[in-house]
DNA sequence: GTCTATAGAAGGATAGAC
DNA sequence: GTCTATCCTTCTATAGAC
């Protein structure tokens, strides 16, 4: 969960070199670094390009080389979340957990996580940015949504993983949409109040959910259907 | 849903009085209105002081003469929002609706309706404002978190209402607030996607959810329990 | 690719007359 | 309570030397 972008490898250009510093990523990566972190903590109006500069120790002329402007640096935070979704907050989780329905609930734990690090204060970048900047570009906002889409798509291949432990009639894509919604809203709740409480009661009764899908599930495919799960449920 | 606030009783000077203007709410009432309308449209930071007053048809002088600063009017539209939670948002559904459950998901329409006229520009005006500026102003931040205390209550009641419909060992407010959940995730994801979908998705699995505990409430009261039931949930 | 310097607009807030 | 004028800072972005 701490989105440290590791597959920077221009971060390494010591060896035989003349550089000295052993830790100096590139222009470019410092700045959308930088720029990533100060969106995350103030948001992006909040964030003045000045800041950015002094955080990344760059200059104003190096970030208009590369950028055209404020707006194409935080295009390529999305970009760079994208990127980073796998190796930074799924594979940790699947590596450890093979069961689908605990990968689900094992994400949601490293939400859990960076609340619990950030004392509430931090949550998920994509949800800030979503509701600060879904009106104000269209570009940035098709980037928060391609964020949200390999989100969910990830959790719903958990879903589909799950196979008949879950009801046939339950639309995986709807429920997995489902987990991402109370994984945000839990979040917003939580910064909201400065308490881990909103968060862990939702992912609770998501849980409990989950449970009773799962529990009718076992019902049908005994052959004691209860009546509760027949039709289709969520297309 | 339109919170269009019709408490300003200095809206109508007008009889006998040499005011020609019929319309003419007083002139704090107006810098909060604008300030609301804006802060819903484009953010807070995001929003100028300069643009509120010409919306507002004030002078400079004039708003700091009532305010402090542009963050103590924020904190007057977020009290603006607590009183016309009521009146605008609950008070029409309950009118319409005399089924508690039936009531819930009658709030979460209004949102529904939102989005639609708005083109899903438009969602929770607290939502926006929780993840923008909960880290920026103690004040701000609890002016907030009151506000998702009025809903949620307001939901719990409901759910209170709703009797032995929903199992014993479901605790209401951990309900209400994952109502709050998957409203607020659901507007989130229908604003960035730009489409209904994702609101109407979340929103049908949780109505599927809920009419899940009122089965099992209602098989548990016919003396059958399932054994889904049993223990405290969401405590 | 990086540097300094700065343009030019907009930001929030204040002073002081009326 | 309201007005105009304005202070001073910060903003994003650019110019042009190196």
């Amino acid at each position: 969960m701490m989105l440290v972008d590791r597959s920077s490898k221009e971060a390494f250009p010591t060896m035989g070199g003349s550089n000295e510093r052993t830790d100096q990523a590139s222009t470019r990566d410092r700045l959308v670094e930088a720029a990533r972190q100060l969106f995350l903590v103030k948001g992006y109006e909040a964030t003045g390009v000045a800041e950015i500069l002094r955080e990344a120790g760059v200059n104003s002329g190096s970030l208009y080389y590369f950028f055209r402007s404020k707006e194409a640096l935080l295009l390529a935070v999305l970009e760079t979340y994208k990127r980073l979704l796998a190796p930074e907050v799924l594979d940790p989780v699947f590596a450890a957990e093979r069961d689908p329905i605990a990968r689900v609930f094992g994400v949601l734990e490293g939400y859990r996580q960076m609340l619990t690090l950030t004392q509430c204060r931090m949550g998920c970048p994509i949800g800030n940015l979503a509701l600060e900047m879904s009106e104000k570009s269209e570009p940035v906002r098709v980037g928060i949504a391609e964020n949200f889409d390999g989100w969910k798509r990830a959790i719903e291949q958990c879903l589909i993983d799950a196979g008949s432990r879950l009801p046939q009639g339950v639309n995986r894509s709807s429920l997995a949409t489902f987990i991402l919604t109370v994984m945000e809203g839990g979040v917003m709740q939580a910064r909201a109040h400065r308490s881990l409480a909103p968060f862990e009661e939702s992912v609770r009764l998501l849980r409990d959910y989950i449970d009773r899908l799962m529990q009718a599930a076992a019902s049908a495919s005994a052959g004691e259907g209860t009546g509760a799960s027949k039709g289709e449920l969520g297309t």
